[in-house]
DNA sequence: GCAGGAAGTG
DNA sequence: CACTTCCTGC
């Protein structure tokens, strides 16, 4: 019986969030740790020091937005930048996916939105409508498969600080919690509220929302879902509000799962 | 019989070498300490800081660019920004000029000239004159003045490392080598020059020449002139390159003269 | 190469 | 608020 820890955390620039991962890394030695909005072209990804903390790297980037990376200590069996799905390549920066070993990790960043009369809002709904596609095309539910990321969308009440006003903010509308609850009910449980099922606990906290920390009001957009296999293996998930904390933060903070293999 | 020491650094940013500055002065307990390039306007000079070092403060700033401070450990008995000459203000904030006890510090920020055939060359040519005529009309020859700073100006061969390949540098072209010392001549001694005859020590090692530290690739363009009544005083003067090899440093390092008055 | 700033993004 | 690019200066 193993331990396996998988993190997820939106880095808001990897390069300039270097202290931080190797500060938060060498307290939490995960075995996995995907990555969102590493803002960096492949060639300028960071992988030396990644790989001088022994991680084998996967990550797909462009200039100044989105960029995925999946970070794991086992040798990856393989791995797929997109969707695969022959459809516009908008993807391959904000999906990444690998198997280690009889795992499946799926790493999105779903994009925002802007708003709900945007027409990135579109784009937002079509990126899940891929999503549930890729479940049903390339993966069975009776897999270990865990999907992880900024999913930019906060699922129900608890999840945000005041949810009567962000009724109609495009991580928050109705309209996005149903189709992100669809893909979900594919086969994913939500790993963090089967573990912690009270209000307040956020993995986003806006920098230009004063205080946002010390006031805790975010959002918990940054998920760990798992479908029941995995689910049987897992022993906790709990969201890291410590990096958030420190000089020079990200915008978010770590979710972690642990599993007993 | 009391030890006084005097430093002058370019910093490059007084903001961002705060913590050079800290650590340096731990360790050299300067009794005055003259700075250039500080790059910051007067109510953003990080002036508590050094109070709490200890320091009374004078400094004139502007953003972006060029800005000069003095700081002493001692009482100032009046200070003078500028040349005060009612020409051009542009000396503003590179030229400050305090008097403490029987001292008068005068610190300068020479324009750097961009380019022999630049108009700012022909603006460095000017500054050099209204230093002279400053001497002349403000100072005399007997006084014990230490004239400091970055002056732009390396006066030899041996305070460059290929001088044959400098000889159309606005640092180092003869025209400016001759006018510099045609200022000194009012009445000042060169007081690195006077402990350290030998070549190969330089004060400024250029960022982009890489590894310029270590191969030392560099400039002596930061000076402590003297007039013959404090050089009687003086005891030592050296260039300390330890600075430039610490995290973040300025591309200057500190320059310390030492009297037993 | 490393500072500072401005304009644009979320 | 803290990223980005692009600009300037030395």
């Amino acid at each position: 019986m193993a331990r396996f820890t998988i993190a997820t955390f939106n880095v808001n620039s990897v390069r300039s969030r270097m202290p931080i991962l190797q500060k938060w890394l060498s307290d939490h030695p995960v075995d996995a740790l995907c990555l969102q909005e590493t803002k960096v072209v492949n060639d300028d990804f960071p992988e030396a020091d990644f790989k001088a903390m022994g991680f084998r790297c996967l990550f797909r980037g462009e200039k100044s937005y989105n960029g995925v990376a999946i970070l794991t200590k086992a040798p990856l069996d393989g791995f797929v930048v997109g969707f695969g799905d022959g459809e516009e390549p908008e993807g391959e920066t904000r999906l990444l996916r690998a198997r280690i070993g009889d795992f499946c990790m799926v790493n999105t960043y779903i994009p925002q939105g802007k708003a709900i009369d945007h027409p990135d809002y579109r784009y937002k709904h079509r990126f899940l409508d891929r999503m549930k596609a890729l479940f049903d095309r390339e993966y069975l539910v009776s897999e270990k498969i865990v999907w992880v990321g900024d999913m930019n969308v906060a699922p129900t009440d608890i999840d945000v600080t005041s949810p009567e006003k962000k009724r109609d903010h495009p991580c928050f509308a109705p309209d996005i919690q149903e189709h992100f609850e669809d893909v979900k009910a594919w086969g994913f449980t939500d790993l963090f509220r089967r573990y912690r099922p009270d209000p307040g606990e956020f993995s986003f906290f806006d920098y230009r929302v004063k205080n946002s920390l010390e006031k805790n009001i975010g959002w918990r957009i940054d998920h760990i879902l798992v479908t029941p296999a995995l689910e049987k293996l897992a022993v906790d998930c709990y969201i890291d509000r410590e990096p958030r904390s420190w000089e020079k933060p990200s915008d978010h903070t770590p979710v972690v799962a642990v599993f007993d293999l």
